[in-house]
RNA sequence: GAGAGCGUAGCUCAGUCGGUAGAGCAACGGACUUUUAAUCCGUAGGUCCAGGGUUCGAGCCCCUGCGCUCUCACCA
């Protein structure tokens, strides 16, 4: 269908000719359905706080407080009102502006809620109240609309906090109808499609993602806290080091050069450290191009520090502070539920080493060779021309990573599989890296950050038997090693995937409930 | 990539054995000045994902395709 057959259909679905021939009707009273500047209205969350200021005055003058259980479900405000005597509420004057989510017509009286992205709100609306004028707006108005409101905060009947309106401002008309209340748009696709319908329809979405936001604010606070500086590293890449993934190819025309779109944040952050930034860090997003999971986006948020002088225990400390200020920033405490499972965060958190983990869920001593390889192969697992750290390690994520509820960083892996990681100065088998893994899932990454050029050129030059370049981390970066030459600090360094962690803090199951945009196919 | 499930009104969903296409909400008309997913009376609204097949007859059965969801695989 091209866009002119579409257009022609909604002029013929009913449901849209009748919001037309309200937006008609507007046009017809000189009303603009499009709306103007609307100053001074007040968030309605402000509004509500201000629900102490309704009073009860009896015909004395006496003005007396609502009672505090008003708000209860059950609680009578007629027959209070009854007991105190004659009189009538009072309260301050406010101006709101929101989207119509609900609307009751009661004939010469409209009970219409409105929203903002602080909260929800009542409006009580007489014909009588709001003058003839403003009654001929008012029968124009549909689900979905966006309005402004001058009158005065009060309290109807029932106790429901209301604002009783003396004018209706038209903001803006919407064309389309809402999806069903209370029910929402439920197609994870057309949620997703729609993000503008889920968001401003959908209970919880909108505040799911400015937790989101919240989430980003606060570590960018921690660390800017901690001394450390932000900054904005190229996307566009000669080389996608820094991790094994399937890059997005690029070209740029003028220089008639091939690009890869950057699959992590580290080797030029710590070109920067050679530089003398010795606290910096980048958060910003990466991309992969790899499949599409409930816990992978071909595009994810990525943050990476390091800090000079520090090592991978210096990481664990900055992630637990990180993770401890996110939870305040969003009103939580240290435990959270994530769907059946409860995460506690509080710190420290545990720290357990990759051989001790290794043991425990496999059975099998890792530094025994063979009953490694024995096990491996039990399990179906090919062996043959493979390095046995690949071995053990493809065992370790069969076996033990699914395993691990968490909160635990696993520390101290086979130095083999780490390239980019300095080794254990007693033990140069072992890498000074840690993963922090929680509900099975992957959400940090750190090392002590290997800064000797010779050592990394040389780990870039081999291949680890059993992985394909492709699925490789040691992928040669000339200009990288240069740099290391000109003296990187000793340093930790740590990655964590935002994503990820916010689907924790906010109990999303989806790494797409977390995206505003995630990728979809062309529709 | 494999398997399972789903695709019906704007939204959320029913649809029995293969026999006239259904409900709630939304919309439209009407009643109601303290409602709370308001209520009540009435009206209208359909390319049953697409294409093919079986059949007197297909929303339903069969085949193909498209899309989505879930699980697994992949993604250190």
């Amino acid at each position: 269908m091209n866009d002119n057959e579409s257009h022609e259909h909604e002029h013929h679905d009913e449901l849209h000719a009748a919001r037309r021939a309200k937006l008609d009707r507007l046009i017809e009273l000189r009303v603009d359905p499009w709306g103007q500047r609307f100053d001074d209205r007040s968030l309605i969350g402000v509004i509500r706080q201000r629900a102490g200021e309704v009073n009860y005055r009896l015909e004395s003058g006496k003005e007396i407080d609502l009672p505090l259980e008003i708000d209860d479900e059950d609680f009578d405000f007629r027959a209070w009102k009854a007991e105190q005597g004659k009189g009538e509420l009072t309260g301050p004057d406010v101006r709101a502006a929101g989207r119509i989510i609900l609307h009751r017509d009661k004939g010469k009286l409209h009970f219409i809620d409105i929203e903002d992205w602080t909260g929800r709100i009542q409006l009580f609306i007489g014909q009588g109240q709001v003058g003839e004028e403003n009654w001929e707006i008012v029968k124009c108005l549909d689900l979905g609309d966006l309005i402004g409101v001058d009158g005065q905060l009060r309290r109807t009947n029932t106790g429901e906090l209301s604002i009783f309106a003396t004018k209706i401002h038209f903001l803006t008309k919407t064309l389309e109808p809402p999806p069903a209340k209370h029910i929402g748009m439920t197609d994870p696709e057309l949620r997703q499609r729609m993000r503008y319908v889920d968001l401003a329809y959908n209970e919880g979405s909108r505040d799911r993602f400015l937790d989101r936001t919240r989430i980003v604010q606060s570590i960018r606070q921690t660390l800017d806290e901690h001394g450390f500086c932000e900054i904005e590293g190229p996307t566009l890449h000669t080389v996608a080091g820094g991790a094994a993934a399937k890059p997005f190819n690029t070209h740029h025309n003028a220089l008639g050069m091939d690009l890869f779109m950057r699959i992590a944040l580290e080797l030029h952050l710590k070109r920067l450290m050679v530089g003398g930034m010795e606290r910096v860090y980048e958060l910003g997003r990466v991309y992969r191009n790899e499949g599409i999971s409930p816990r992978h986006n071909p595009e994810f948020t990525m943050l990476e520090l390091y800090q000079a002088f520090g090592n991978y225990e210096s990481m664990m400390d900055i992630t637990e502070a990180m993770i401890a200020n996110a939870l305040l920033a969003i009103g939580s405490g240290p435990v959270v539920t994530w769907g059946e499972a409860t995460i506690d965060f509080s710190t420290p958190l545990a720290r357990v080493t990759y051989h001790d983990l290794f043991a425990e869920h496999t059975g099998v001593d890792p530094t025994d060779q063979g009953a490694v390889q024995a096990c491996a192969r039990s399990l179906g697992l090919e062996t043959a021309g493979k390095h046995p750290d690949v071995v053990k390690n493809e065992l370790f994520e069969e076996k033990v990573e699914d395993a691990l509820t968490g909160p635990v960083f696993v520390i101290d892996y086979p130095a083999s599989i780490c390239p980019l990681t300095k080794r254990k100065a007693d033990q140069p088998e072992i890498a000074e890296r840690f993963e922090l893994f929680v509900q099975g899932m992957e959400i940090a990454n750190a090392y002590t950050e290997l800064n000797d050029p010779d050592l990394q050129q040389q780990l870039f030059e081999t291949q680890l038997e059993g992985i394909e370049e492709e699925h490789s981390m040691a992928r040669m970066d000339h200009d990288f090693i240069r740099a290391l030459r000109h003296g990187m600090p000793p340093a930790g360094g740590l990655g964590v995937g935002i994503d990820r962690l916010v689907m924790l803090l906010t109990n999303s199951q989806s790494i797409r409930d977390v995206i505003l945009f995630p990728l979809l196919r062309n529709e």
